[in-house]
DNA sequence: AACTAAATAAACTAAATTAGTTTCCTTTGT
DNA sequence: ACAAAGGAAACTAATTTAGTTTATTTAGTT
């Protein structure tokens, strides 16, 4: 059981099931689904994939490391200065979050509770993190006010992406996540920058 | 069994299941979700439909006969030449079309293939005649050429509505319906009408 | 051409889900 | 107090599903 941990046929599974899961869910979707629309049988799934639980745990810890390795790139890349990496960070959060249907989330609370509350938990203090790096470098920088409360912004910031940056709202909204990602840095960042930072803001990232 | 045709609580059933349908199908939507979204019991739900199926072939009629009407206003609205009702008729099937998802089709074509293929049908006739309608008084007009075949015509025009007015494909497109259209009818129109038709098109319509 | 490894198709079973029914209980208006 | 109507939930028979097994097909190797 689940002999291989990489192969190219378990990469395709993965793959196609993220694409699957993402928009709809995993409850509502039966394992000979799967296989038909891999064009596999049961078996070659049930090879690397001892149940339908490992499953789904494997494609939300390879959507989340992928998740991670491009924060990660944004973090690490240099000759950015702390505010155009928070717009990066929050257009890459956004465009990541923006993939993941409700009825996914939904699924993992309903069917995974103890997972999804780690999981939840590792994404607030990824997101504490990332953030607080990147405000504390902000604030050194002169570009974000000194007194602006680093956890208050956090809060902002993920009600922001749970509220908009998501497929159903998305939907609605006639805009590119990049164009509603842009007004909302904008209005958020109005308010955490200084004088200095405001006109740095304006004259480079704006439009 | 199914005491009232017509009835507040008949019509709200109706409304909610007609968005869950095009949204969702109606093979993955158990009779108990459909109770639970409309914050009823299962119970009154069968008050009025005698089983799922009446209830799936109820939204459906329900949905068509709208569009129906809407398509009635379309072509008794007066002071509007035959040029513009064939956009305004365009636009009315695009955006009808467009709400339902592929699922919804799937599901009726598995389960009930043999009512699918009767409101095909109906469907493909009322193409034929109020295309047929439109584009003779068309030519009547001076503004379609004489020798555009108008079986043809509806053709193109029906798989153009299959492949582009869809959920699945506008999702994709960052534009909205109308401007699709716009350009579609641009493209097509180009092709059908006569010298008089073009100008009148450009003056009038474009833009 | 025979052999082997691996995958598919399809049948199968036990567990879970679902359509449709029924029972009991609460609400609402008379 | 009463009756009608609907909600919550239990229930059953039928269907669907996860996971297994068996037989058949395919592709590569010798």
């Amino acid at each position: 059981m689940n002999e291989q941990n990489k192969s190219p046929v378990r990469d395709r599974i993965i793959l196609q099931c993220t694409e699957i899961f993402l928009q709809s869910g995993f409850s509502k979707i039966s394992m000979d689904e799967i296989a038909v629309s891999l064009g596999m049988s049961k078996k070659t799934i049930y090879k690397y994939f001892s149940n339908k639980e490992e499953l789904v745990k494997t494609v939300m810890e390879t959507f989340w490391n992928e998740s991670l390795s491009q924060i990660d790139s944004v973090m690490k890349e240099d000759g950015v200065d702390s505010l155009l990496r928070l717009i990066k960070f929050l257009e890459l959060a956004g465009d990541r979050a923006s993939k993941i249907h409700k009825t996914y989330m939904e699924d993992l609370i309903k069917y995974f509770p103890d997972y999804w509350r780690g999981f939840d938990e590792r994404r607030r203090s990824m997101l504490k993190t990332v953030v607080g790096k990147i405000m504390s470098d902000g604030k050194k920088e002169g570009v974000i006010r000194n007194e602006v409360d680093e956890d208050f912004f956090i809060l902002v910031f993920q009600s922001v992406i749970a509220s908009i940056a998501n497929p159903e709202v998305m939907a609605k909204i006639p805009y590119s996540l990049h164009q509603v990602f842009k007004n909302i840095v904008e209005i958020l960042f109005m308010g955490v920058l200084t004088k200095e930072g405001r006109e740095k803001y304006r004259g480079k990232y704006l439009t």
